[in-house]
DNA sequence: CAATTCAATAACTCGCTGGCTATGGGTTTA
DNA sequence: TAAACCCATAGCCAGCGAGTTATTGAATTG
């Protein structure tokens, strides 16, 4: 099972499959049909781009009759966030490491 | 051009080259050579990786003699954050308005 | 200056994936 | 129940990109 944030990038890499997202974001509960609409690509398409949104768990869908809504889920993109903190984090300890080492050093 | 998360989202999708940049962010400054040691790539592979990397504004390089140094590009990833919490932001809108609307028809 | 080392570029291969059309299963409508 | 509609799946194709080896340029070493 690879880490949070690795299929997180690799969803959200896709300009279209993004758009999606960001769509759901907007104007929440969606039809794939309406998401379709507005995609410039085909069903399949978009069917395929939702299914690897909801594998990503950045996505769910409802079932209503023979229309199914999608929908992004909330919280989703914490391990991405958190992923940029630890990195920029890193920095900062060694900045710290440096203060230390100037501190000590001062003595 | 691109929007600034765009092409980031596109450089980190790659398990290789994010690899890499955490490398950068862990343990500061690396040559080439370095990088290439633990990559478990080709050195001309590393090389296009880094390349990748800096178009996208994620690492900057310092050249010393024959050797060149690498390290990560502090901020590049805060429109990654801004982006995320952007998306998170719309949802807590369309919650407000729904609390708007509830608190309307109170009344 | 010859040999060696470091890194970048060129040229190529190959697997992955995002797009398509065709089809099927399930649901509503006439 | 026949017809129309919504969505998912299957199967196919083309382009992209990550890897390789070969080569080149530049800098250090002997």
């Amino acid at each position: 099972m690879p880490l949070p944030h690795e299929i997180l990038f690799k969803t959200l890499a896709d300009p279209t499959r993004r758009a999606i997202f960001e769509r759901l974001c907007r104007e929440g509960d969606q039809t794939v049909g309406a998401l379709t609409a507005h995609a410039g690509i085909s069903q399949p398409a978009v069917s395929k781009h939702l299914g690897v949104l909801k594998r990503a768990g950045l996505v769910k869908d409802r079932h209503e009759g023979r229309l199914t809504h999608y929908s992004a889920e909330l919280g989703a993109l914490d391990p991405l966030v958190g992923w940029a903190k630890e990195m920029t984090g890193f920095w900062q300890n060694r900045f710290d490491d440096l203060e230390d080492l100037l501190k000590r050093m001062d003595q």
